[in-house]
DNA sequence: ACCTGAACACCGTTCAAGT
DNA sequence: ACCTGAACACCGTTCAAGT
């Protein structure tokens, strides 16, 4: 693409980066992967890059455009694979786990991508994908429009509850939040909430990417339905 | 600094509100309803009450137990009905269709929802209900624990993408800032993006309402499906 | 004992002034 | 012409001091 290719350099003095757009989000994603969301500020960003807040604006329009381009940066890291007639629905599976994952790794970035209309470069990219996946499956013109979206929101949605899951826990796996959810959730009036606490252990069971697979399906199961039925 | 003579009351306030946590949420829904999730500050909530920030902390722990106070206030707007066999299926749908139009009432609020885990008592409450209605429906006990997940999800994700298109559409309805999009698709490469430039009629179709409805129908579907298998 | 003024350590963004 | 120091108008939270 550019002419100057330069070796990434974020942390650890790299001399004197010159300031750029792809510097600025560079050093944004890396704080992102390593403090969070909330610890990405102008300030923190311009201190990272040796210089005042007020120069980010030279490149990046404001706060939220730097989100949407940290967003657009995480979507290019989806690889993407041809439809496979035999395969489409591991394919589907294997697409979204790619996007959960690749949120997953930038702990926030998932509530940006609910605040912005996913039509950056990337994520049209990986929107081209899915649609191709859904109508090798069969799946009709409309919904397969309509399932892009929605795919997209419970990717979206489980990233978000993936990121919470983990700034509850800490440290430790998933276990430690979920028996506290469990024992709230056995603690509760069985004469209020006789199917929560007959349910406790439905509920609590199965982690994060098993719910989420389960949701695929269902979803591409009654897609599926709908279109056999014509 | 008279005292005696007349309360300095505050615009059209109701005189003098002893502070309590009731009041602090109460004035905190009143600014989310009107200027959006930002606007609530602990700063902004005390001038509100005619106080400093630091009184807030008598009766709150902070800013973010504020915000899980002010959502499960939300869902106690929600209205429940009892499972009625011959009709579930629209009762799911009205239970979640009042949820979204309860949280699209406090814009940013479905925000909040994604990042606090649904075990306020209210939350509880409505989630106890869908129990019912999918067990009604005949979904299998873990398909119906794991679908209220999704469904709480999937609603809650709606809400945000509504809040997005009404902040970024203004006043006018949906339609000038799907025209937007569709104008996007439209002008994109066809030769990248063969599906998305093909099916931008597709793509464009619908209210957020139908998409949310469509969503639920296919996951009820594929379940529905699912307990025939076995 | 209860409440809060004032302070601390931050924000995003702007713009006049400097180079 | 380009960049940025300094300022403006905000944040959430704490705690010593006042009542």
């Amino acid at each position: 693409m550019d002419s100057t290719a330069r070796p990434r350099s974020t942390r650890d003095r790299p001399a004197k980066a010159p300031l750029s757009e792809e510097a600025i989000v560079d050093a944004a994603l890396g704080i992102l992967r390593s403090d969070g969301l909330e610890a990405v500020t102008m300030r923190r960003v311009a201190s990272e890059l040796d210089t005042g807040p007020a120069s980010l604006y030279v490149y990046i329009a404001g706060r939220d455009e730097l989100r949407a381009a940290m967003l657009d940066r995480v979507a290019d890291l989806v690889a993407l694979e041809d439809p496979d007639d035999a395969r489409w629905r591991e394919q589907v599976h294997a697409l979204l786990d790619a996007v959960l994952k690749s949120m997953e790794a930038h702990p926030g970035i998932a509530t940006v991508a609910l605040a912005n209309p996913p039509t950056s470069p990337n994520s049209l990219r990986v929107a081209e994908s899915l649609l191709g996946l859904l109508l090798t499956g069969g799946v009709s013109r409309q919904d397969a429009a309509w399932a892009c979206d929605v795919l997209s929101l419970l990717t979206t949605a489980s990233a978000i509850e993936a990121d919470v899951w983990r700034a509850r826990g800490d440290t430790e796996a998933e276990s430690e939040w979920v028996d506290g959810v469990r024992r709230a959730f056995g603690s509760l009036p069985p004469s209020r909430f006789p199917l929560i606490t007959g349910l406790t252990a439905e509920l609590t069971s199965g982690s994060g990417d098993e719910r989420f697979h389960f949701a695929i399906d269902a979803l591409l199961d009654g897609m599926v339905a709908r279109a056999a039925r014509g």
